[in-house]
DNA sequence: ACATAATAGTATCCAAGTATCCTATTATGT
DNA sequence: ACATAATAGGATACTTGGATACTATTATGT
């Protein structure tokens, strides 16, 4: 339903609408973002094609965010890498749910529905603004870290 | 995140939740279920192995609703499958998310504990008593398909 | 102007997980 | 004893995640 990749997405986009200015390389989105260098290279085309991102070649270049973070949803790019679709035929039969009224599988699209509106909710700008310092998780500090050890 | 096999599950799970009184063989659940013949026993199995079903071998033997339909919901058949588990640590760093509260996921974990709540809020006992003579999808009667197609 | 380095774009390959099928073995009712 | 059906396991195909190598494009120093 939601893949890796679909959060890789979401990783990514954040993390260009936090530098909504400059070119980012595909390497330094990769390590800032902890995709697999390489594969973010596909995620960020998949993002390209679908008119989110766009990439300038050779030296400076980079990839930037072609779209505006105030208006474009986390649903919106997790659709680009796998379409969340609702259930609207039933996967039992011929009829469609809205006769079927299979009272399982109508759960299960109201799960869908959920899910989506969840998604749907939040901008990416949504998601900086409610940043209290830190709009992608970071690595704790050392002596955080440190604590948290010696505190057992 | 919620794979095919789940969903095959759970409708196994709705099934003999219906034919609570006595067998039905691997065969019989697959046709009635739509789930691959062969496919079905494998499913069978993880659930016997979770404890939700029975197996009796020979003959008159077949696989039995082995919980009480009242006391078991959506989730717990979809955690046999493929675990719903929420995001308790950042994968972006050794940070957990409440020293982290990364917003986005903070968001996603949300996203995780609404499709929890939807799915534990039901029991398998639910879907039966929430059906208006359909507790799975049956093929349309030839005449409703009929319509349909004239209709266009 | 040219060579070189940096970088996106593309294609291909590999590994791991999922879904499906098949074959043997074991238990059980008749 | 025999037929039936679960149980167990391996074989195969497909999808996903990830890696690598090659090509095309651009910037920059000389």
């Amino acid at each position: 339903m939601l893949s890796l990749t679909a959060e890789y997405a979401l990783r990514i986009m954040i993390f260009l609408t936090e530098r909504k200015d400059g070119f980012a390389t595909s390497e330094q989105i990769a390590t800032a973002t902890k995709v697999p260098a390489g594969y973010s290279v596909k995620v960020l085309q998949q993002l390209g094609r679908a008119g989110y991102v766009s990439g300038q070649r050779g030296r400076k270049g980079g990839f930037y965010l072609a779209c505006n973070p105030k208006e474009v949803n986390l649903l919106e790019i997790v659709d680009v890498i796998d379409p969340l679709n609702r259930i609207e035929v039933c996967p039992l039969g011929r009829a469609d749910h809205k006769n079927c009224l299979c009272p399982l599988h109508s759960q299960l699209d109201k799960t869908i529905e959920g899910l989506q509106k969840n998604l749907s909710d939040m901008t990416l700008q949504n998601v900086i603004d409610g940043s209290i310092g830190r709009t992608l998780c970071q690595d704790a500090s050392q002596a955080v870290f440190q604590i948290k050890i010696s505190d057992k």
